[in-house]
DNA sequence: TTGTAAGCGTTATCAG
DNA sequence: CTGATAACGCTTACAA
């Protein structure tokens, strides 16, 4: 099965052909010609048939001789979220250039496929994992005390010895509400928010509640409203936010790109798009996207370096596969500012 | 490395374990118990033991003597390209609830990283790859005459022997088409694609052709406007067909949503996005995006059904395992309609 | 009902 | 300079 057409050449192939032992070939395939002083006929006669036949070296035999895989595993919530897709992205060539293969999983934020997912990487004998954990117990993760791991995005509350890489999310959004307060005079904030358990929600929130504070303006109970990340979950804020105050805010910072399109649509639906246009109301969120430069009116976000990312989590690979230890990253996010 | 804390256990040290030999251990956990008719109290103890030690078959070992790895290999040209992400997700998936490992790498639309990342899989003996070719040549993919094959959204022209999925374009573009010539009785339609050496693009080119035929609107050579994919000739596009027109068309239909994002960046930083509200400027697309919701003007859209071609890919791989053959799919896709 | 042994393709060790 | 041989963990004839 695994050549259907004509069976895959193996050493022992290339060896008869050359009429040399495995071992020499071995050695010269793998560039140790010099090491042990091989003759440059022998060389030469190996290298041009294992060119002729195609020669692939089988990485299962390689594995299960060297005891490591040089496979290593992501499990992301989702990679039709566009962040995650292009840091694995950025991720996937980075291994892939240095001999490393990624493999990719979806959790789809559910912690039965998550952890379906987990177990097949284990069983794929992976040297590493990588999670963006759904749950908030170490518990549920017991790969973490056996295999060298890394957090992307999330950290586990009581895992936190183990290696994160995340994005400055709180000096971001601190700094984003505190600049639209000070240039825009605004004398009140909403913010919208996902599902609070998780880290990065938390450091927004944080980073919300800073802004208030440096900028001044003393936080009211009822400016924060919480629920999940879908764009259903927007809308539906956006309607009790109206329905509670009886009018639009003055400003209203979204925690995320899915919200904002629930939020969006609501402000569509009911003709209140053009109080964007006409800066009655001030709207902020974190993610950038390309469209939001195509809007007719401005909406201000927090664009996350995925390049920085990534190759921070592949700095933190090489080392864990080295043994070395391994350093939590925390990358500083771009404010995109479009409310001049 | 394959497990740093303390070593991974094996077929051999259940075996031991159990006083029992690795062929019995080997059948009952293979759930061939009954076929060899292992004493029910050996059964149990072998499952015991296996179960507290965490006994984790090893696929290197086990792919090495079926000559098979259970992995099938996606190269995409994105995926952080929304369409391919989520014909990946839902297709990891399958795989997964399947026994079968899906590895996804990304070519970048550059040949060089397609030949690596393919490179790459075939070395790991991937049982079939899927790719959606960067280059048109059947020369640029030797795999395609030793590998179970599928070719996904685009197909090379001399390789149409090997099995495809892909989205009907054509029909879509040509009923979105002439359903707004007729709907606002237009005289005038323009048309921005891209890379016309791409199947898609052809399809789309084609079925824009076919629309305004069935709508008896005889086409003219300027309508049609092409560049690369990229938001950048998007905008470029519509720059120049401005230029050479000295006003806007009646109506547009953007081949991706690549390119939309750059009609309408150029359409805002103009101020004539009123265009569209006022609906002086009818306009289309191929690909949906929720966003497409949220917008004070209304473009219509072409929906692919993402779950369907993961389906049917799905079904593909299933009979090519097989030895069986397998047929070429065109999936439907869904007119979205917004122009009211 | 269970055990023995060979073999999958590779690399490392050690001996020529 | 090169070649035997063992070992990695698993499955499967074949034996008992």
């Amino acid at each position: 099965m695994m050549n259907l057409k004509h069976k895959r050449c193996t050493l022992n192939d290339i060896a008869e052909l050359s009429g040399v032992s495995k071992t020499t070939v071995s050695m010269v395939l793998n560039g140790r010609a010099d090491e042990f002083r091989i003759k440059a006929e022998t060389r030469q006669k190996i290298l041009s048939i294992a060119q002729q036949h195609h020669y692939r070296a089988n990485i299962y035999a390689k594995a299960l001789q060297a005891q490591r895989t040089n496979t290593i595993g992501l499990v992301i919530p989702d990679f039709s979220n566009f962040g995650f897709a292009q840091t694995s992205k950025i991720l996937e060539r980075l291994c892939r250039n240095n001999g490393l293969q990624l493999i990719i999983s979806c959790s789809d934020e559910q912690p039965q496929q998550e952890a379906k997912a987990i177990e097949n990487l284990l069983e794929r004998q992976i040297d590493l994992l990588i999670t963006t954990p759904t749950q908030q117990s170490k518990r549920c993760y017991p790969h973490l005390d056996t295999l060298p791991s890394l957090q992307l995005d999330r950290v586990i509350k009581d895992a936190d010895h183990v290696p994160y890489v995340i994005t400055d999310d709180q000096s971001a959004v601190a700094e984003m509400v505190s600049g639209m307060i000070e240039k825009h005079q605004l004398s009140e904030f909403h913010y919208l928010g996902g599902l609070l358990q998780l880290t990065p929600s938390e450091a927004r929130l944080q980073g919300f509640k800073c802004g208030l504070q440096q900028a001044g303006l003393p936080l009211q109970a009822d400016w924060i409203h919480h629920r999940d990340y879908r764009a259903e979950s927007g809308y539906i804020m956006m309607q009790q936010l109206l329905q509670h105050a009886g009018r639009l805010p003055q400003a209203i910072f979204v925690a995320s790109y899915g919200l904002l399109v629930g939020v969006l649509r609501f402000l569509n639906e009911h003709q209140l798009l053009n109080q964007l246009s006409s800066r009655q109301l001030h709207l902020a969120t974190f993610d950038d996207y390309e469209l939001l430069n195509c809007l007719p009116f401005n909406i201000n976000s927090i664009r996350q370096n995925h390049e920085q990312i990534a190759n921070q989590l592949f700095a933190s690979i090489l080392n864990l596969l080295d043994k070395k230890p391994s350093e939590n990253k925390i990358i500083p996010a771009e404010l995109c500012w479009r409310d001049q």
